[in-house]
DNA sequence: AAATCCGACAACCGCATCGGA
DNA sequence: TTCCGATGCGGTTGTCGGATT
């Protein structure tokens, strides 16, 4: 070995002992404030982009992939926090239906939103509830279960929020509870951040407020909202055996009680419904491909089929169950399914929505497993 | 009151793609 | 054309707090 191939020798050792070295000092895990202040300082500085440079000049002892991590998902100024509105929801669900998990893409028609986050909605939600009715959830069933489930669901939230920003009536229901925080003076982000709120920051520790990491990144101190997507895991206690379930409710084409509220036939029918999808999403411009036409799509929908065979009124009905009473009471006689809100005067607490809501799945899950025969127990 | 379970989400990892040398 | 570093993307994991037992 001569001497200058020893000394490069020796010279990738080093080199190799230093890379060590330098991965063995790299942290990981949540970031301190101390962390987050240092990027956000050297990115007013220097702008985003370059990455490893950045993490390499910054001080940082994080890899350039981390710090673009936590810039994006995190520390950028307009980065929306706080619960997913409905309409988000909707158009999630939606886009998903379309482009499958293209996060990114979806995430760029929801501003402030990232692929991440939109991402663990999916995984943590969305996909609970094919779990839960026992397919998959990239499944046509699914999606069909999606549209004429939860969709309507979402879009009667929507109508129910601007309607009870618009009426006060006293026969309206007080604000839905899973809402808690719209009442609280200062929490834009909540129920409705779709429209404008950016990120709250701190400008004390010019990090954002609630922030999030430095070993409480939970929630990132942002309100909760416990309103669960239809039929969240509860503890199973108000479901024991399907043979204990109350009939599900059904609407019939008589007036409902959502017509005494909203001041008209409320959803006439899933059709109706889905033609609404659009202009609601501000979907109108943006090309959805074959999938943009709800209609087309519920019209060949084996639940929707089955839906409709099993409704007295012979027709799939959306809207607020039950008025002034119990809002499980209202049937239509054939124990058929429902889409809408439980919300009536009966002001249902959250657990009652999280009980209606597990019907709604239950349900589902009942008749899916009726018409397709899906075997094996979770 | 303690233990356990579970939902939520930040963060990490591996792979793919892009762009410049 | 090839190589290589930077960046983007999607899947997965780790960890926390709240709920339940």
């Amino acid at each position: 070995m001569s001497q200058s191939q020893r000394k490069g020798a020796m010279a990738a050792l080093t080199s190799s002992k230093q890379h060590e070295e330098e991965a063995m000092e790299l942290r990981r895990g949540p970031w301190t404030l101390e962390e987050d202040n240092l990027l956000m300082n050297y990115i007013a500085c220097h702008g985003e982009g370059r990455w490893n440079l950045l993490a390499r000049c910054s001080g940082l002892k994080r890899t350039g992939k981390s710090c673009r991590l936590r810039w994006l998902n995190y520390l950028k100024p307009d980065i929306k926090r706080g619960n997913l509105t409905p309409e988000e929801q909707l158009l999630i669900l939606e886009l998903h239906s379309k482009w499958g998990n293209r996060w990114s893409r979806i995430a760029q028609h929801l501003p402030g939103r990232t692929d991440n986050e939109i991402k663990n909605y999916w995984r943590t939600r969305v996909q609970k509830q094919a779990r839960q009715l026992r397919v998959d959830a990239n499944s046509a069933v699914f999606r069909d279960a999606v549209r004429c489930y939860w969709m309507p669901r979402l879009l009667e939230k929507m109508a129910a929020t601007s309607s009870s920003a618009a009426h006060h009536g006293e026969l309206l229901p007080p604000p839905p509870l899973h809402h808690p925080s719209s009442h609280i003076p200062g929490m834009a982000s909540s129920p409705s951040p779709i429209h404008g709120s950016s990120q709250p920051h701190d400008a004390s520790t010019n990090a954002p407020a609630g922030s999030g990491g430095y070993g409480h990144h939970r929630n990132n101190g942002y309100p909760v909202d416990p309103s669960p997507p239809p039929s969240t895991s509860t503890s199973g206690s108000v479901i024991s055996t399907p043979a204990a379930l109350p009939p599900v409710p059904c609407f019939s084409s008589e007036l409902t009680w959502a017509d005494v509220q909203y001041g008209g036939p409320y959803y006439a029918d899933l059709d109706g419904a889905a033609g609404a999808f659009d202009s609601v999403l501000g979907l109108d411009g943006l090309d959805l491909g074959p999938a943009d036409d709800c209609d087309a799509v519920y019209s060949d929908s084996t639940l929707l089929d089955y839906l409709n065979s099993t409704c007295a009124g012979g027709g799939t009905m959306m809207g607020v169950v039950g008025g002034a009473g119990n809002p499980h009471t209202t049937s239509c006689g054939g124990g058929g399914a429902m889409v809408g809100s439980e919300y009536g005067y009966g002001s249902p607490s959250p657990s009652s929505w999280r009980a209606t809501d597990e019907l709604y799945y239950q349900a589902a899950a009942r008749k899916l497993g009726d018409h397709h025969h899906w075997g094996g127990g979770i």
